[in-house]
DNA sequence: GACTCAGGGCCACTG
DNA sequence: CAGTGGCCCTGAGTC
């Protein structure tokens, strides 16, 4: 438990909760694109201005973002004409201008990880007029003309990432600011195997003693931050804030137990559970053929949700407090941290996993540094499902937000992400997605040597022994939990390349925010933000 | 009623 | 010949 740099990392925003468009970011101007409206801040704006699928110049919003000719066009084949495409590569092909034509199916992929809506695509081939999402574009519109007001330059730093706002407790794993990708590699090492106690990465005092005692107290103070700072996080400023309830009516530890749940049926760890050892290394080899000692195996090493919250509140709340109260830690901050401290927990729980410490080292931090984003938006999906109420968004500090208040403030990429996470989370609760189904997709994302972007894993076949294992648990789980239910396993299969396709986006979207300046560039998640786009 | 602008259609081009 | 992409048409929304 005692990891050294634990909690000295500055945090991200979480992937789901992710601010507005890429384009929201990198456009000055307003996105004026008719042809006969071109003044010389649009000309100057489009010429600037890249489509967020293939970098083409962008001919004006097409089916919810500003895109160029050629992916409207290709958007709306596809979709009118129900096209589905198959990726002969590994369906993380390059995109852009001269490559755009090669894959269609990443190609698509791409558009809808961006956000173009399908339903954008008029089912009655109508012509003219305008669609819903006319309010939308006139805001981000609105949004990005204030942007270049306010902040002209901020696309100039594009290409220069610039380090964020650095708090004087701003600890750092290691003293690296390296912009390699090899740094991120250092830093997941460090984090995973800590090799003594290197000054460059003493930790802010850790808060061990929180995971001794499962009593949750709620924060004698709503965090000031997040009540003052949300809308902002949101967009730009002068939006009317919106209001939320900072401290959740449910806040108790019995709410955070799995087992108590209504919507999460099995108990996490049942009593029965045969003893494993978390500490020792693993003795017997692990069965071929599943067992239910196996599912109950994966579930041990489940974090408890409790001790997370009280992580990232104590975390949160320890930064507020060295800051000062008139140095208000900013909604976005706040995101980052609480995003940070669940990606350390994520690591700490593959670290702590028998499967994953079968593995060497390197294929580990492959395997970690390709599916730490999937991991984010699959235990945000969790928690959603478990805790979640309807219409609103559960963050693992306990607070709900409501989701009609987020979506009619954020940008396109924030609604697109809010509603597509949403329509899983719905997905799921109709599947009645349980946590020995969250635990198993958890594996399964974490051991997918075929992953686009994975690193060869060198023990390819151990990886994929427990895949095979992983996936017959979960299929003879689902089996027995429902077996009126004969399609539940492949239905929950399905959704992953839903978590794979938030997930990018949500790399994306954080990825402009981190060459922005936007994130602490020393984080955890900026450093394999940035060893993805290396 | 003129103007705006986003979705749809057309068609030359390409591999 | 299917797919691409640039250009033009259409028509609801806006002023």
């Amino acid at each position: 438990m005692d990891i050294p740099g634990y909690y000295a990392q500055q945090p991200q925003p979480p992937a789901h909760f992710s601010g507005s468009h890429p384009e929201d970011l990198l456009t000055q101007e307003g996105s004026s694109t008719s042809r006969e409206q071109k003044t010389e801040a649009d000309s100057r704006s489009e010429s600037e201005e890249s489509c967020p699928v293939c970098g083409d110049k962008v001919s004006g919003y097409h089916y919810g973002l500003l895109t160029c000719e050629s992916c409207k066009g290709f958007f709306k084949r596809s979709v009118q004409n129900n096209k589905h495409y198959t990726c002969s590569e590994q369906q993380r092909c390059p995109m852009n201008r001269s490559q755009r034509k090669r894959c269609p199916f990443c190609r698509f992929q791409k558009c809808l990880a961006v956000g173009m809506k399908k339903e954008a695509v008029r089912a009655d081939r109508m012509r003219g007029g305008r669609n819903k999402f006319g309010p939308l574009y006139r805001r981000d519109r609105q949004m990005k003309q204030q942007k270049a007001n306010t902040d002209p330059y901020r696309i100039k730093m594009e290409t220069r990432q610039t380090p964020g706002p650095q708090s004087p407790n701003d600890h750092r794993i290691s003293g690296s600011t390296s912009n390699t990708s090899s740094s991120a590699a250092f830093h997941l090492s460090h984090i995973m195997y800590p090799s003594g106690m290197e000054q460059s990465c003493q930790p802010m005092p850790l808060d061990c003693t929180m995971n001794n005692h499962r009593v949750l107290s709620p924060p004698s103070v709503p965090f000031r931050g997040l009540c003052c700072g949300f809308p902002e996080y949101l967009q730009d400023k002068g939006e009317p804030s919106f209001s939320y309830n900072p401290v959740p009516t449910h806040f108790s530890a019995h709410s955070f137990t799995p087992t108590c749940t209504p919507t999460s049926s099995p108990c996490s760890t049942p009593s029965s559970a045969p003893a494993i050892s978390q500490a020792g290394t693993q003795t017997t080899p692990p069965p071929t053929t599943p067992s239910p000692s196996f599912l109950i195996q994966l579930l041990e090493g489940e974090q408890d949700e409790g001790q997370l919250c009280t992580k990232v509140l104590a975390s949160l709340q320890r930064e507020q407090a060295n800051r000062g109260k008139h140095d208000c830690l900013n909604t976005f901050s706040i995101m980052c941290k609480i995003a940070d401290q669940t990606l350390f927990g994520l690591v700490e729980w593959a670290r702590n996993s028998n499967l994953f410490k079968e593995l060497k080292v390197d294929d580990q931090m492959s395997l970690l540094q390709s599916c730490w984003s999937e991991l984010l938006v699959l235990d945000h999906l969790c928690r959603q499902v478990t805790y979640g109420k309807e219409g609103c968004i559960y963050l693992v500090t306990g607070q709900q937000i409501e989701v009609s208040t987020i979506m009619s403030q954020a940008g396109t990429t924030l609604s697109s992400l809010v509603s597509r996470t949403q329509d899983l989370v719905f997905k799921l609760k109709a599947l009645q997605f349980d946590r020995h189904e969250f635990v198993c997709l958890k594996y399964l994302v974490l051991f997918n040597p075929d992953a686009s972007d994975v690193k060869s894993v060198q023990n390819r076949r151990q990886v994929e022994q427990t895949q095979e294992r992983v996936n017959r648990a979960l299929m003879e789980h689902t089996q027995q939990s429902h077996p009126g239910h004969s399609d539940k396993f492949g239905q929950l299969l399905l959704r992953l390349p839903e978590v794979r396709s938030i997930s990018l986006q949500v790399e994306d979207y954080l990825y402009q925010r981190h060459l922005l300046g936007d994130l602490p560039c020393n984080s955890l998640l900026a450093e394999m933000l940035h060893a993805k786009h290396n």
